[in-house]
DNA sequence: GCAACATGTCTAATATGTTAGAGAGTCCGG
DNA sequence: CCGGACTCTCTAACATATTAGACATGTTGC
């Protein structure tokens, strides 16, 4: 009766694979405050000095209207600020505050100390083949992915048969 | 002024990858009316039979908290029945019904045959080595990974200095 | 200049993720 | 027995994910 399909599933091993890292860095992010997506904010932020939402949207995989939210209570604990652009009304510059900078100062020495534990224990190999594997998916050197054909829409759902 | 790491943020790759892979699926299976995280669990429960909601959390990777209300949502949908367990009246088993068998018959198959549309864009050897990397990630045959240090907290968050 | 289209952000509604803890049922030792 | 420790599920509270669409601003072509 098993109806097992011929390929495993493979986000959901991405999904697993990503836990078993970031359980390791998820203590440190909480014990700052923070939850995961406001570091990966401050993180980039960091890195770029200023990004307007939608270059956060790409940079760290979050999508416009969990943004909004996340920077608003960023905004609310003091730890960046959103400021209108003058040629361009609808865009937003986001910046860190002082009190963010330090935060950074403090917590991302941390964040790359566990990284050299963790490389320590899966082996530097292992580290820079995961770098290298990601980077192939995501590359995307490759021509469109045609999607499959699918059948007419069927009302599986609170339907008979 | 950029305050870059030393290590790039891996979880986010992963998520990113992820998402790259996702993004061909997801039309499939929203079109059956389903959510990821509902055929995550039709599939598990179609390769097992029967499970209960603690091993669903385990091999779906969901929290037992999600899991509660995606159960429940999917017992209204008609696609799974939650029965107590006689000799052990904590537990549960979570079953499919008819309809939902019909569900994954149909769908099962499109997910396959996507993947080899996958398969073929991406390349057989990085979906092998993927599979490969993955499984050295999650399998752990390692010792425990020691936690760094953290320093005292301090009152980052609603405080000046 | 104005209408049609494009862009950037946000709102709304629903589903899920995350942490802490409650409640009931089971197991085990005294 | 019986009480304490444990297991399994669920609730509560908040944060984020996802989809659709509103809204204001910018841009382009006529």
């Amino acid at each position: 009766m098993s109806r097992k399909l011929a390929y495993r599933n493979l986000p959901q091993l991405f999904l697993r694979a990503r836990e078993e890292l970031l359980c390791h860095f998820r203590p440190i992010i909480t014990h700052f405050g923070l939850t995961e997506q406001q570091w990966r904010i401050l993180r980039a932020i960091g890195e770029y000095d200023q990004l307007e939402p939608r270059e956060i949207c790409e940079i760290c995989q979050i999508l416009s209207p969990s943004l909004t939210g996340v920077l608003s209570r960023m905004e609310d604990m003091g730890l960046v600020t959103r400021t209108r652009m003058e040629e361009d009304q609808r865009r937003v510059i986001v910046r860190m505050t002082p009190r963010a900078e330090k935060l950074v100062a403090e917590l991302g020495p941390l964040i790359v100390e566990q990284y050299k534990v963790i490389e320590q224990a899966f082996g530097a190999e292992l580290i820079q083949e995961l770098y290298e594997v990601m980077d192939k998916v995501i590359a995307a050197e490759r021509g469109p992915i045609p999607q499959i054909k699918l059948p007419p829409r069927k009302n599986w759902i609170a339907d008979e048969s």
